[in-house]
DNA sequence: GATAAAATTTAGACTTGTCTAAAAAATGTT
DNA sequence: AACATTTTTTAGACAAGTCTAAATTTTATC
């Protein structure tokens, strides 16, 4: 199905993708307080812009009740995480940024307009299938294909063994972390001990022992192997 | 030189583009209504818009005057240029692009904000010297290097022979006509006559005879080589 | 050198996206 | 069910960048 051809503004942009990142699977609405802070904003311009793109019919919003994206504010959506992990594809790959430096530059890049740019990059990069930090990066027609199973490490048991397939985008600081302690895509890891009194999780990655917190083991998904 | 820091917005730097592309080598001050023509938009805008760089000092302005680039204005001009160009050859060359095609998406591109990118960008394309169109892409400090004598092809004389070493960037229709007449870059040309009466030439490109308006010359240079 | 024409600036207005402060609706609590 | 709290919306304002129309300055012409 092609993708409409819309000219939306970056901001615009940005809320499309804010809401349909805080959306996730599920299609409950979106608040306009939590979408306010996801954009760094003020509730009252929340409401401005929820109007605005109601009327374009990007998204359906009654009063007071929060927002849900149509169908094509949707693909308008997953049209830009696409653009977003394709280039992030690009500067890791091809130009040989870390992982934690791509996400600032790939948020400028995803508002550029062209289809073809977008297809051809693809192309370039060999069709990748996920993005530096393991997220998938939908096809052309807007479909993210054979998604492995991905489980997040805070959820799993005590002796669980896997590897690392995933890991949140965003913080740099997070990820220069996780360059420190050398786990990267494809690392092995165990699952040792989970300390009760704080939740945190004793791993053991590629033969190495350290320690998670809750917060941090919830941001690492693997593919577990046992 | 390290270039300035500034934040500027797109809009902003495409006025400061166009007053650098208009400026050429002379430093003649620019009026307010070649700059409106320019920037397909009305006089007044353009002065609102001179009085806001001028206050930021990427230029000097004086009421009923025109505008002169001060040297930051003439920096940021370059470090434009020097984006749009090398993302234009990535796109030609990498991405396989027609130079009748990357124009507009490099409009876009040049806007984006990280030095590191284009440096990065400048060395995985193995620090080309010109863009598709000839046009020469400064380096880092901002200095064009060793940029080839070139003549427009309506300053030359009859019996002149040469190497196309640039044309105009900008219209897709000039570019695809030369595409027509399979005219690139490195095209062996000469002149074989000049018609009086209309200023028109005959030429012969790597064997072929065709005919040249005056005005269709001057958006040709070549490298003469007799 | 006066005057007409052209170029340029000013004044006031509009749009986009944001803000603060106040009003209105929804939710939670007893 | 009534009241308090939280959430959300409205109203009015502001900055950026643009516009039109009117005023001003420069330039060209007689």
């Amino acid at each position: 199905m092609p993708r409409s051809q819309y000219h939306l503004t970056q901001s615009e942009e940005n809320y499309i993708k804010a809401i349909f990142a805080l959306s996730g699977s599920s299609d409950d609405s979106i608040s306009t307080n939590l979408l306010a802070e996801r954009m760094s904003t003020k509730a009252s311009s929340v409401t401005d812009m929820l109007k605005k793109l109601a009327e374009k019919e990007l998204l359906t919003y009654t009063k007071y009740q929060g927002c849900t994206l149509t169908e094509t504010g949707r693909n308008v959506a997953i049209s830009i995480v696409r653009k977003h992990r394709l280039w992030e594809v690009f500067l890791v790959d091809k130009l040989q940024f870390g992982w934690d430096e791509v996400h600032e530059i790939a948020e400028q890049l995803e508002h550029i307009q062209s289809a073809q740019l977008i297809n051809r990059l693809e192309e370039f990069l060999g069709f990748p299938k996920v993005d530096p930090h393991g997220d998938p990066i939908p096809n052309r027609e807007g479909k993210f294909e054979n998604i492995p199973a991905r489980s997040s490490l805070s959820s799993c048991e005590i002796g669980t063994k896997g590897i690392v397939m995933g890991v949140e985008d965003g913080s740099p600081e997070f990820l220069q972390y996780l360059n420190r302690i050398e786990l990267k895509l494809g690392s092995e890891i165990e699952i040792a001990d989970k300390l009760s009194f704080d939740g945190s999780l004793v791993v053991i990655i590629d033969g190495r022992t350290t320690q998670f917190s809750h917060l941090l083991a919830a941001k690492i998904f693997i593919q577990p192997t046992s």
